[in-house]
DNA sequence: AGTTTATGTCAGCCTTGTTGACTTTCCAAG
DNA sequence: CTTGGAAAGTCAACAAGGCTGACATAAACT
């Protein structure tokens, strides 16, 4: 492949199979693309209920950590807490999110979703899920293991600690 | 809660291994922390210069097939026109964006990055191909190959066309 | 008692998306 | 040649969701 020497931004050191300029592009409107495949089918959800992305992320962490803290969630999601409570008072005003004053340490609150929050958050991920499904199974285990692979590398580091320590819902030690 | 079995929301006719709402949970954050880092190292620069990402996808698509129209332009970023003239106006402003009328078809407007443009496009690409060559190092060439064949299947497929016929700058034929 | 921390809130600004209405230019079919 | 419609531009208005700055309150820490 590649008469004519490929070129790279970098030294002729780099691997030359798949570090050329134009294998990084690729890369980039991959990322560019797919993600807007990624947000499509929950944004028309959303849309229904008059919410916006913003609004399936709080739901998201809150649902995958019951019981975090607003502090907590605004260092997951990296924007301010003026943007963070719009968002999240208009969640809770709907009543799809019950803010809970903290026991031990009364300053805090503790985010849930209510009965009504739990269903939408299904349905949003549910989508989502089903594109990340499909699009798994069609490029089987092998390339999954890749994908996140290369996804994780491509974090920047502090958020990767919020995304390794996933898996239990232990949102910061509720008591 | 739950320390049942593995829950998946589809049968138990899936492989086991790899498509647990559990791990689809996992390549859903993925996907969300890798692309807020993939738009972090542009959006830095983009800053200096008063510029949004709007202007980055403009300048990248000019770039990678100069001489776009803004109709063919408008399908690829699928935004209103009203937006994306309101971005492309700004650049055609500042001098980094020609609009050149076209030719064969005097309505349509062919679009090329002026030497400003092609700069602070070679500024932002590298920054985030830097960041892309890392990761793809880091994990290898086997999971690049994962990681695209994943996201390729992510996105729509109308999107699909755009991103596979990238590679020549053969942008509607322009004489 | 004084300071720091966690949260909430008001006000205002910016970018970037939206819709709707209207104009100009100009190709192409009748 | 006339006219229909496509491509592009423009103006106006609006909304979501970022941002900053200032300020209030309660609770915890020192």
């Amino acid at each position: 492949m590649a008469e004519r020497a490929p070129q790279t931004s970098m030294g002729r050191s780099e691997t030359l199979l798949f570090l050329t300029d134009e294998q990084l592009r690729r890369g980039i409107e991959a990322m560019f693309f797919a993600y807007r495949g990624f947000t499509a089918d929950p944004d028309k959800i959303l849309q229904e209920y008059g919410y916006g992305r913003a609004h399936h992320r709080a739901i998201h962490f809150i649902n995958r950590a019951p019981g975090t803290t607003v502090n907590n969630l605004l260092s997951i999601l990296g924007v301010t807490k003026q943007s963070l409570n719009r968002v999240l008072r208009t969640l809770v005003d709907d009543g799809l999110v019950e803010s809970r004053v903290g026991t031990r340490d009364k300053r805090e609150r503790h985010l849930y979703l209510t009965e009504a929050g739990a269903d939408l958050e299904r349905q949003l991920s549910e989508a989502q899920r089903n594109r990340m499904r499909a699009a798994f199974r069609n490029a089987g285990p092998e390339a999954v293991a890749g994908f996140r692979a290369v996804l994780e590398e491509m974090m920047d580091a502090d958020m990767r600690r919020h995304y390794l320590d996933g898996g239990d819902g232990s949102g910061g030690g509720a008591p």
